[in-house]
RNA sequence: GGCGCUAUAGCCAAGUGGUAAGGCCAAGGUCUGCAAAACCUUUAUCCCCCGGUUCAAAUCCGGGUGGCGCCU
């Protein structure tokens, strides 16, 4: 039997409610992988579990930041192993759920990160060298440094590239050496829930309808007023930064509305085809959402 | 009724004689320290309709139709 749970998928699609269920069937805790969830005071926006959605079932890695601080999968790793680990240690099943795939992955796979952290002074030197002289120069110093890892970026992901660069130039050694083969590290089973795409992105508008009724608006603001800025980190988040430019801007209610669910919309579809290379992964059927269903699969 | 302007992809829109920019949306994809981020690919056999001029028209001319504006 697969010790891990994982429940991944679209925003939307019902991962709240199944990982609960199955926390209290198979004597599990729930650690969220979500990149916002991670942040303190974005909770309608975030549709954060609230209490009584928790069931009093622990949930691990929500409000462990606060909102004026940067946060990676790194940071992530780092705290969330040692959560997991401990979970198996006590017989628990750890069940792991939550749309960010990038996190869920740091998890499930021996990842170093090329063993560095971000070096603002890297950063920006590379930022500078792409706005004078532009992206393809920055790659093209890549192409020189770790060739290998320049053949698997675009020219036009500066960020990826300035990472692999920011890598290189720190450790001295190239990001393409370091990297570790993607061999799981624990015996896991996945699932997301299946939605057609149109009634999946009906849902999605039903729910931002909802998180502007609950006061999604007054929460930005009141992030605002508490001095978090629209640069930092957690304002990038969708819901976050449509509202706070909509303020700024004087849009309306209703033009904040659509773009947010536009964002949305999107940001589901990127998720699902995220999801679709995840291993050991079921799709199940809105209807085949059950403890039941789940429980043969970790069989 | 008269005059003027306008008509390009689902939407916005450039192009004013040489064989359809760009943006949005949509779809597909990438993903090892900002991942709700960043990035990539695809998407008009054709420019409202009819006729004319020309080697060549979305681009010029005439007519029609729709929209906008002004006038009586």
């Amino acid at each position: 039997m697969a010790k891990i749970l994982v429940i991944c998928g679209a925003t939307a699609s019902g991962k709240t409610s199944l990982s609960v269920a199955c926390a209290k069937a198979f004597n599990g805790e729930i650690i969220s992988a979500d990149s916002l969830l991670v942040y303190k005071g974005l909770n309608i926006g975030t549709a954060k579990p609230t209490v009584e959605e928790r069931a009093g079932i622990p949930h691990h890695m929500i409000d462990v930041v606060e909102a004026n601080k940067c946060f990676s999968v790194s940071d992530y790793k780092n705290m969330a192993l040692p959560i997991l680990e401990e979970l198996l240690a006590k017989g628990k099943t750890p069940i792991i759920c939550g749309g960010t795939g990038f996190y869920i992955n740091s998890l499930l796979y021996k990842s170093q990160f090329g063993n560095v952290g971000a070096s603002a002074e890297v950063r920006e030197k590379y930022e500078k060298i792409a706005e004078t002289e532009g992206k393809e120069r920055v790659y093209a110093i890549l192409c020189e440094k770790d060739p290998e890892s320049a053949k698997k970026l675009h020219y036009n992901d500066l960020k990826r590239v300035i990472r692999a660069l920011e890598i290189y130039d720190v450790t001295g050694k190239a990001k393409s050496l370091q990297q570790d083969e993607p061999i799981p590290r624990f015996d896991f089973a996945a699932v997301s829930i299946d939605y057609p795409r149109d009634k999946l992105y009906n849902r999605i508008n039903l729910r931002v309808d909802q998180m502007f009724e609950q006061g999604l608006i007054e929460e930005v603001q009141g992030l605002l007023n508490v001095g978090i800025t629209e640069e930092m980190q957690c304002m990038q988040g969708i819901g976050y930064k449509e509202i706070a430019e909509g303020l700024r801007l004087g849009m309306t209610k209703e033009e904040m509305k659509e773009i947010v669910k536009n964002n949305t919309r999107k940001y589901a579809k990127r998720q699902q085809t995220f999801f679709k290379r995840m291993q050991n992964h079921t799709y199940l059927t809105p209807d085949e959402a059950t403890v039941e269903k789940v429980c043969e699969l970790l069989k």
